[in-house]
DNA sequence: CCACGCCTTAACGCTTACGTCAACGTCAGA
DNA sequence: TCTGACGTTGACGTAAGCGTTAAGGCGTGG
């Protein structure tokens, strides 16, 4: 019996807010925030009564991670799918936890979940040390310029160019 | 008058590599090294009388960095064109430099250069920032689940079951 | 009541970043 | 000298990630 959420629409929930507003605060467009659905990176949002979509603050959270696994992490949309749906999974036993059902059961998905989260962790700071070599790089770099400036700045001088 | 840079190919120079040991130094394709090439990214390299390409230890440097870009940086084709475009400059001022010609147009160059390494190391601190903060959530998310791993592990010991 | 603005789905278009032939030269070894 | 591996330049193919347009629903202010 596919219950279609809604909100009443008589400002009762003032933290809904709609397609145009989601995009402007997540930087994407709306296209973006609907493509992103079809595609399951994110689930469907309430609706009013008359079909518009209607987000909560925990949607603009999950956009916000999305946006960043693509252009942080430079996820592919597949790849963030396979994400968030172990996310999803998530959410599933922090029920099930709840619910009181096997703790075995339980146990093996969060030891699950762990892992899942430990290895994006180990992406991230992966990703961290190669920037920062990046880093060290371009700063020597820099020094190099300053100091050959440095240097030109004073055969002027000298000169008295 | 176009000279054609060739190389001796009795075995004299054995840091020139050819295209396939360039491709597999670096991680990318053939393919993707003639496309780059063509799109202006990579400087033709050397070839042989043949016509083979042949790279110079500073090209793979150079590949290697235009991979970083587009890798770690998210970079499109065309934004690591601009960049290259500009380091293109940096090396025309030092080869100014040794030439030895009006020396405030040259600092007015290497200042040039400073800035615009100086703007690519703000990027790259900026991308570390962000992606530290997405560690730290991740790193809370994980201690979160270890925590009711332990929980949980509690529990059933405590029953006994 | 109707015009206007915002929303909806569906479908097609388009750019980026290469992959994949095809047709042909080159080079080293038997 | 022939063969087979490797290289060359086009040219066309393609997958991902949206942009854009069409055709229409809803509701709100004048």
């Amino acid at each position: 019996m596919a219950v279609t959420k809604t909100v009443e629409r008589t400002e009762a929930a003032p933290e809904y807010i709609s397609i145009r507003e989601a995009a402007e605060r997540t930087g994407l467009t709306q296209r973006t925030l609907r493509y992103y659905e079809e595609l399951g990176l994110l689930k469907p949002p309430a609706r009013v009564s008359g079909g518009q979509r209607l987000y909560s603050p925990e949607d603009i959270a999950r956009i916000k991670q999305v946006r960043r696994l693509k252009e942080l992490l430079n996820f592919s949309l597949d790849e963030i799918k396979t994400v968030v749906d172990a996310e999803e999974a998530k959410q599933h036993l922090r029920a099930d936890v709840k619910a009181e059902r096997s703790l075995k059961r339980k146990l093996k998905q969060m030891r699950e979940a762990a892992e899942i989260t430990a290895h994006q962790l180990a992406m991230v700071e992966e990703k961290i040390a190669q920037m920062q070599a990046m880093k060290k790089e371009l700063a020597r770099d820099l020094a190099g310029f300053n100091e050959r400036i440095q240097q030109v700045q004073q055969e002027i001088e000298g000169r008295g160019e």
